[in-house]
RNA sequence: GGAGGGGUGGCAGAGUGGUCGAAUGCGUCAGUCUUGAAAACUGAAGUCUCGGAAACGGGACCGUGGGUUCGAAUCCCACCCCCUCCGCCA
């Protein structure tokens, strides 16, 4: 959510920015329900004056004086329920239009309405190359006895997998590689809530919007796609110490998406699953645009650090305006190599949203001048399994169809090969 | 699931219909004292919003939303959350 008064002086910024992310909001509609929404705040507030004054007197007065004063605020009383009642009316409205007003993109980020505009910034590493051909990591997965997609899906319906064997113990290894990898960058480990109520989607801005891709329980939670929905709403109403600012949080959540739009997309596999589990970098900070644009660098290297360990190849692509969330100011996807889709998947998504969650949320710092500010936040995926382990059993594939545990996790795997020789 | 208790400022905690935006204590900030600090003493300080250049003035806020009343932190209803006990389960 932005701030009502920096929407109307500057309109026309937003209404650009809204252009950019190609998001359908009118924002003279806004305005001029705002209008109302003033005048009949401060009509109320006339009312209610003259009623705080009349029964201060009331509460002096005596015997007929009295009865007088009291049938007289009657009439008072009766002209501000109506004002009280247009004005919910034109508050509903309000708040409606409110939350879907969208945070203004980065003078940096590109035209484009979707994905296919997003463009390249840096790429590293080189892409294997086979003398022999090479497998998908259904297959790979499948005979090495690390997954299970029959029974996935016997047992938990479409998109269900098991992982087993040394599945196991490469997801648990790289796992454990994050936390270290991430905790040495002074991350703060956290386990959070996936089950988490509709304030705080709110707050993070996946609701009212997301409602279609959350799955929901008889009691009004949701489940939650991320962890980062329970970490930003863990300082919900807090004013928080502003010294302790950068604070970074690493939260390990299990992740549930209905994919309710991609239907079609990536039946197969672990690209896109129903639940999985996700290390997810959090990041609280001080209201600071330059701020935040470094703090977004840094974690978005935090996250390519952690693919350059496993040697993974990668790109780094800029999102275009129309593939941002309605609070990203900017966005960065990082994606790995993909053999056998010759092409590169994202594995990270980093972001930043300046105040926009936080407002939602709530969550404001006292300046060192005593002002009462609201905090800015940023994202971006740690290490979310089961997908990377497609890309690290296809990059790592050899021809007997085992699987070389990457340097960097052999300590954690125990071991420096997966699967057996067919 | 059953029974009961409770949600008040940064924190603790009074307040059960009328100058209550709210006592008191702790904490915070400024000053006095001190070489400096502590202690002691003196003083300041809530948040949001509207009008105003400012001084200042109006309105709102005691978990949330309704209601009763001329007037609600205080009474009534619903919901949310927390705590205690019992039961059940891990």
């Amino acid at each position: 959510m932005l701030d009502i008064q920096f929407i109307r002086e500057n309109a026309d910024v937003i209404k650009e920015g809204a252009r950019k992310k190609h998001v359908d909001i009118d924002i003279d509609k806004l305005i001029s329900i705002d209008d109302k929404r003033k005048t009949l705040r401060g009509q109320m507030d006339e009312k209610k004056a003259e009623q705080n004054r009349m029964s201060n007197t009331i509460m002096r007065a005596e015997g007929d004086e009295r009865q007088r004063l009291v049938e007289s605020m009657r009439h008072v009383k009766q002209g501000l329920s109506e004002l009280e009642e247009q004005y919910k009316a034109v508050m509903q409205e309000w708040q409606l239009l409110m939350l879907q007003v969208p945070n203004i993109p980065d003078f940096s980020v590109p035209e484009g309405e979707s994905d296919a505009q997003n463009e390249t910034i840096r790429t590293w590493g080189e892409n294997p190359t086979f003398s022999f051909p090479a497998k998908d990591h259904i297959e790979l997965m499948t005979k090495a006895g690390m997954a299970d997609f029959e029974r996935g899906g016997k047992v938990a319906g479409f998109r269900g997998y098991f992982l087993k064997g040394d599945g196991v113990l490469l997801a648990n290894a790289v796992s454990q590689l994050a936390l270290k990898h991430f905790m040495e960058r002074g991350f703060e480990p956290m386990m959070v809530p996936s089950l988490v109520r509709r304030e705080t989607f709110l707050g993070t801005g996946y609701l009212p919007q997301g409602e279609e891709d959350l799955y929901k329980t008889q009691d009004g939670e949701y489940l939650a796609g991320t962890g980062e929905v329970a970490t930003m709403g863990y300082y919900m109403d807090e004013i928080v110490d502003g010294a302790q600012f950068p604070m970074k949080f690493l939260s390990y959540s299990p992740c549930f998406r209905r994919e309710a739009g991609s239907h079609s997309k990536d039946t197969k596999g672990l690209i896109r699953v129903h639940e999985f589990f996700k290390w997810e970098q959090v990041v609280l900070a001080e209201a600071s645009h330059a701020g935040s644009v470094e703090l977004h660098e840094e974690l978005t290297k935090n996250a390519e650090d952690f693919l350059q360990l496993m040697k993974l190849p990668y790109r780094v692509v800029v999102n275009c305006g129309g593939d941002l969330g309605l609070g990203q100011v900017k966005k960065y996807d990082i994606e790995a190599w993909m053999p056998s889709q010759d092409t590169y998947r994202e594995t990270h998504s980093s972001s930043y949203f300046h105040d926009f969650q936080t407002r939602r949320l709530n969550i404001r710092y006292r300046t060192p001048e005593g002002k009462l500010l609201f905090a800015h936040s940023l994202n971006n995926t740690a290490a979310a399994m089961p997908r990377l382990l497609t890309m690290l059993v296809e990059n790592y594939q050899q021809e007997d169809g085992t699987i070389r545990v990457p340097e960097a996790l052999v300590p954690y795997v125990g071991k420096q090969v997966l699967g057996r020789p067919a």
